[in-house]
This record gives structure tokens, sequence and C-alpha cells, in this order.
RNA sequence: GCGAGAGUAGCUCAGCCUGGUAGAGCGUCACCUUGCCAAGGUGAAUGUCGAGGGUUCGAAUCCCUUCUCUCGCUCCA
């Protein structure tokens, strides 16, 4: 990464970015719109390669993921029973005097004396507000506490000696309107939904509402049971997506970093409860050390599960260019997980405006697919034949040891999702019997990326500035993006080196046709040599090629061979022109 | 949504204070030149000065509104 201050690299990349056209602001020649992007040419080339790449080593490399794609609006129910519907409508108010937003439903309510105020003036300088405020104290405390705050809140509009005038006393129970730190009034609660609402149908109604997606994964969840019966899978198995995904933010912030439409790359991975592994395989194996634990066993636990899914999806990054040092593991505390989350590791980038999230890998029980099976009414349990076999053979202390468990995990999460106390007992107990006979509902990690963060991160991790001095003392700054030839946009450049030697540029031709196709080419005979290599490490191409005079023949020996530069030393080689391809494709797949 | 700063050619910016109808460098394109790292020459294109409104004989410049960007308060893909 370039040493450049955190402000000053962000503005470069976001150049860059318009400049070379890797990412526009969507509908500029209207002005833009906050919070949307688009991808200029090499960008659509550069998040393809990722999606690519994250696709491939998901799903076509293992056994045991397959792939969804499901569309963008779904039955508004999923959000319901996803939770977004009511987790995403939080009414927020600001305070009037520090500006501070507040959660009005989460403010502790407040009791004491609210002081009403209808204006203010100022005597000095004949000004005059008439905006009403009002401040609460608590019982027992002087009026000159909320006369403080009243004059405060009065001088920040303009007053400078400042006469509160129609004070006005009330008694107030359990309010949530006042701030709890100082007693200021509070805004009027607005709701803020965050996921898009539109409707299906040409007419608005109510009936008819529905949400564009906020994530991609409750599609899988919903469609668990299809899959499951339709890919001849069986748990523990994975669903993959990647798709557009959708979020009304408050602010959308740090360019592409928090958009309000974005892409995700999520896989919902379903593992067997703990129980039903120790009733298989007679124990449950936990992380005994740090790092990768290998190919995955039988007698996993979620925990080793969700380990080797951290470890996995860092190995993705390395293999994209993103070192290990780049990013960050953070293990959310107890404290900050989701109320379904066994555990959530977040794997954060360096950016230069702060490290941020770019994928988050989260244990989250059995919770989804329960939920859904409530919500819909259609069972989102597995039957394993297996299962029922093994539990016939166990004692009757095991049984009831394990039972007991699985008893207690299923209902805290009945408990916890609102059912009353007594009928999460009895459904538990159901679900205890449904455990014997070999019935259970799968638990599920879930690793979940952010493609356009990805691509945030790739683009300033890349870039780099060269600074190199002429004969003349006169230097030059120039931009190399440094991608790993995997993701890079175009692999390889392809050059005459002189562009009015017809011969030169017939044989360029020849070798850009022998290419193309096979990876994303790009002819250039603009301008000298020098400046096509160096538009070229700006638009992170990893390889050029360039024909000359020895190419054609001038030197018998070097007949039909080829320079082949690098980018990022500008090292070059001879290679014939047959071997180019095999050369190229070792080092971009 | 609120507070602070900014928006002039593809990019970086000057001009704004003190109104008189838009400029530089780089880049882009064409031609010439070219023997491996932004070489040189000649020529060309490009701005409703973010948008809308107002003041004025006249606005990039002064005033108001609005949009977008950057930074702080909330957020977690």
């Amino acid at each position: 990464m370039a040493e450049s201050k955190p402000n000053e690299l962000m503005e470069k990349v976001v150049s860059l970015c318009k400049r070379r056209g890797f990412v526009y602001q969507s509908s500029e020649v209207y002005g833009g719109i906050n919070g949307f992007w688009d991808y200029g040419p090499l960008g659509a080339e550069l998040k393809r390669n990722v999606k690519e790449l994250w696709w491939t080593s998901m799903t076509r490399m293992r056994d045991d993921v397959v792939g969804l794609e499901a569309t963008i609006i779904m039955h508004p129910q999923i959000w319901r029973a996803s939770g977004h519907v009511d987790t995403f409508t939080d009414p927020m108010c600001d305070c009037l005097l520090t500006r501070k937003r507040l959660r009005s439903d989460q403010i502790e309510p407040q009791s004491g004396t609210a002081y009403h105020y209808s204006g203010a003036s100022d005597a000095g300088s004949g000004r005059a507000v008439s905006e009403p405020y009002s401040v609460l104290v608590q019982a027992g405390k002087p009026v000159e506490s909320a006369r403080k705050i009243a004059i405060q809140f009065y001088q920040a509009r303009g007053l400078a000696a400042v006469t509160l005038e129609g004070e006005r006393a009330e008694k107030v129970e359990n309010s949530q309107r006042y701030n709890p730190d100082n007693g200021s009034l509070l805004t009027e609660p607005r709701p803020f939904n965050l996921m898009f609402k539109t409707h299906v149908g040409p007419v608005p109604d109510e009936d008819n509402v529905a949400y564009l997606r906020p994530e991609t994964a409750q599609a899988i969840f919903a469609q668990f049971k299809n899959v499951l019966e339709t890919s001849r899978q069986k748990v523990p198995f994975g669903i993959a997506q990647t798709g557009k995904a959708f979020r009304n933010e408050v602010t959308p912030r740090n360019f592409t970093f928090r958009s309000r439409e974005f892409e995700q790359m999520e896989l919902e991975f379903f593992i067997r409860p703990d129980e039903v592994v120790e009733v298989l395989t007679g124990s449950v194996a936990t992380p005994t050390a740090p790092g990768h634990p290998g190919e995955p066993e039988r007698n996993w636990g979620w925990q080793l599960w969700h380990q080797y899914w951290v470890e996995e999806r860092i190995r993705f990054y390395e293999g994209i260019g993103l070192p290990r040092t780049s990013l960050e593991e953070y293990w959310q505390k107890p404290d900050e997980l989701a109320h379904y989350a066994r555990a959530t590791v977040d794997l954060l980038f360096k950016f230069p405006f702060g490290t941020q999230e770019l994928e988050g890998i989260a244990a989250r029980s059995d919770f989804d697919l329960s939920q859904h099976e409530r919500s819909s009414g259609k069972s989102m349990g597995v039957f394993d034949e297996e299962l029922r076999t093994a539990w016939g053979k166990l004692d009757e202390a095991t049984r009831e040891r394990i039972g007991s468990s699985y008893f207690e995990h299923r209902r805290g999460y009945l408990v916890k999702a609102g059912v009353p106390a007594e009928l999460a007992e009895k459904k538990a107990r159901e679900d205890v019997e449904g455990l014997a006979k070999g019935q259970y509902i799968p638990h599920v990690i879930e690793p979940s990326a952010g493609v356009d963060r990805l691509i945030l991160a790739l683009l300033t991790h890349a870039y780099s500035e060269v600074t190199t001095t002429d004969d003349k003392g006169k230097s030059e700054t120039r931009v190399i993006l440094r991608f790993h030839p995997r993701v890079a946009p175009i692999k390889v450049g392809v050059f005459p080196l002189l562009k009015n030697k017809p011969e030169l540029v017939a044989k360029a031709r020849e070798v850009h046709a022998l290419l193309r196709g096979q990876m994303m080419a790009f002819y250039d005979d603009g301008g000298a040599i020098g400046r096509r290599y160096a538009r070229q490490d700006e638009a992170g191409t990893p390889f050029c090629v360039t024909i000359d005079f020895d190419t054609l023949g001038e030197t018998p020996e070097l007949k039909d061979t080829v320079t082949l530069r690098h980018r990022d030393d500008g090292r070059q080689e001879r290679l014939p022109m047959g071997g180019l391809l095999e050369f190229l494709r070792e080092r971009i797949h």
C-alpha cells in the first residue's frame, strides 16, 4: 500500500477509479444519487473475476456446496420471520441540544418535572427565537438546572444574552421524549426503515407491500428443503449464493464501502447439532489449536466447523492477493453477538479510512430454519436414518443426558422467540422425541462477504506509486495497481514495438487474436512503448507482450519469440509465441 | 436526518474577496516521429463554472434553495 495519509490515499484511489473506469458515481449526469455506484469497464472485469473465483472455490471445487440464484423480491413474510421487519424499523430521534442520535425505543423512561419554554429573546440585540423547547429535570432538582440547559439551547440558535420566555412546569411520568444525559427535549421519533419497500402489482396498497432483500441469505433458508431434496446432498452441506442486496442506509460513506445497493457472496453451511454429532460418533471434537483444522471430520462440533470456515475464508483472501497481514480477525464479544448467534468472527481489512469489516462468519445455531419453520408452518427439519439407528443403540443414561441438552437448546430458542414458557416446554419435548426418531433442524455456519467492499479492499491494497527521476532531474510519479493476476481486469497487454511498421502491427494482432477468448487481452499501439506499459500498470495488468523485429526473424534464432514484461518489477523475458498461452494461464488461474 | 467544509475541462487546480461573459498543467484523439519503460513535433476536441431561482445592463464571482462529495453523530456485507 502506498505511504500516503489515509484521506490522500483514498482520494487518489477514488480519482483513479473514475479516471481509469473502475467505478463511477451512479446517475452522474443527473447529479448522482447518494449511496449508489456503477462499475466501469475495468471495474466490471475486476468484480466479475472476484465473484467467479468465489463461486468456483465455493461450489465447483467442493463436493459439499451447491449454488442457488434466488429473486431479490420475495414473500414479505420472509422478512418478518428473519427479524428484518422489526430490527430494520428503528424509531430514531435526535437530541435538540447536542444533536446526538438515539433509538427512541431504547431510551430509559424518565420521570420528573418538565419545564416548557415558548421561546427566548435577547434584550441587547433585540433578536428573538420563538421555537418552543423543554427540559426534563428529576424530581427535587431546582428549576435553575433546567434553565441552564434551555439557555444553552437558545444560545445555539443565535442569542447572546438569553431571556427565557413563557416558562411553565409540568409533571412527567415515564417519558421517552427527553435525553437521559442532559434532560433536553428530543425531536419527534421518526421511523428509519432500512429495507427498501415496493409493491407487487400495479396498484400500490397495504396488501401488496414487498421488500427488496436486505441480504441474500434468507432465500437460502426459505429454499432449504427444495435444495436438500433435489441436490442429493446430506447434512453437512452448504448452499452458496451471490447477488444484490439493498439497505436504505442512514449514512452511505467511504466511497463504495457502505452503499445502498450492494452485492453479497453468502454461504449457509448446514451442520448437525452437537447432540446429533455425539449420538453418531460418540463424542464431539472441539478446537485444540488455532489455525486451519484440516479436512472436515465426522465428529466435528459447531466450533470446529466455525473455525474451519474462518480459515477457509482467510485462505480465499490470501489466494486473491490480500495477505493475512492485511486482515484482522475480530471475535465478537458475548454482549455484541446477536441473540441467536453463538459466535461471530469478523474479517476486517485495514482500509485507509479505518479497519472495517469485509466478511462476517457467524455460527447462527438453528435459529433461521427454526424461524421459517414456525413462520411458514412447513417442516425445516431433516431426517437421518443413521441417527435413528444410533439413538436406538444408546444406553438410557446417555439418551437422558443428550436429550436434556437438546431440550434446553430448543426451549431456550423458543422462549427467546416469544413462545409462552409452557408451550415452549411442550414443543421442546416434542423436538427431543423427533431427535430419537432421527429428525432435527440443522445448525448453520454463515460466511457472508460483501463484494463491493472486497473490490475496494483490492483496489486500496493494490495501489502503489513509483517515483522515477530521469536524466534531466525531472521526477515523475507513476501509479501501479499490483493486483493478483487472478483478479486483474486485464491479464495481458499486447503491443507492436512500433506502430508505423505494418509487419509488427500484423504480428501483434495475430498474438492478440491467439490470447483473446482465453483471457482478457488488450491490444494497444498508441504512443511510445513506455507509455503503453505505464497505462497498463495503472490498470493493474500483470503482463505485457511486445512484438519486435526479432519476433519477425531479424535475429533468426529469436524468430517467433516475444518480450514478456512483468508489471511489478519491469523484468523482461523472451518467450516463444507457442508457449505464451500456457505461461499466462498458469499465472492467472 | 443534523453540524462543519467543498463542487470550475476526463484528472489536479487557478480565477471568486474587489461582477464585464473561462484559463493552466496533465490526460484524450489524429498525423509525423519511434528499435523496450509516461521521449519529441504539429494539430484538434472538451466546460450550459454541480442544478434551479434571485439581484444586476451584465453573475463562475453577490444572495436564496436544492443535489452531490468529504469530515463528525448512528451502522456490521
